[in-house]
DNA sequence: AGTCAGCATAGCTCATTGGCTATGCATGGA
DNA sequence: TCCATGCATAGCCAATGAGCTATGCTGACT
């Protein structure tokens, strides 16, 4: 066993990864204009080299990024699909949130007759 | 002036409240439960009402959630409202991505004639 | 008036983390 | 083979932030 997967755990990731603006900006970048190299994404980052390679690690291993090897330099895109656990999150807020509001409809409705 | 607004603010703010756990678990129990006190919300939370008190000040300046006193108890509510940058953020991605798609479809189809 | 209860604030500590420079490692070209 | 280039890793530092205890403040009850 050992191993426990928890649905919290990859929004805890998506969160925590996303919170940061000099991360959020390179998946941002990644997604608007596609595949890119390091020293493509490290010219307009505002950052030093290492650092945008640490958050691009950092965004792998959240899943939101992929990279490929081709001779000397790597390519890096985003991978949007790791965006779900995110998107579902909301949902369930939402879902929540509506149905207490419908609870309440049908209280009010049933205190109507 | 100052003050200029800017979009990736209100995101960032988002981002970077809902990325402690504490804090998400507090917004969380608020949306599946409604309306609580803090007392009530302390209980149940693992750490200290101080804590509580402090991650409910940093939701409600997110706008996450609005707080109504009644005599000596803080009642706090979750504004499912608030989580719309949030939304639009991830729908954007999404639209970027896709247009990419669908640029390359094009050019195929159209290196196809 | 005095006391308790509920919440907020203050002040502290420790862990985390985002930034840097320096360096390592592999690839491509002379 | 030797050097340059592209990226990753290591190690350091300063700032941020989440937790705690102690305390302050206000409303309720006797």
């Amino acid at each position: 066993m050992g191993y426990e997967y928890r649905m919290s755990d990859a929004q805890d990731a998506l969160f925590k990864t996303l919170a940061d603006p000099t991360r959020r900006a390179l998946f941002e970048r990644l997604c608007r204009e596609g595949e890119k190299t390091v020293g493509a994404l490290t010219a307009r980052a505002g950052v030093s080299q290492p650092v945008v390679s640490k958050h691009l690690g950092i965004l792998k291993q959240a899943g939101l990024v992929r990279d490929r090897h081709e001779g000397r330099q790597t390519h890096y895109s985003a991978q949007l699909g790791a965006l779900a656990p995110l998107i579902d999150w909301t949902r369930e807020m939402a879902h929540f949130w509506q149905s207490r509001f419908d609870d309440l409809e049908d209280l009010l409705k049933r205190m109507d007759q």
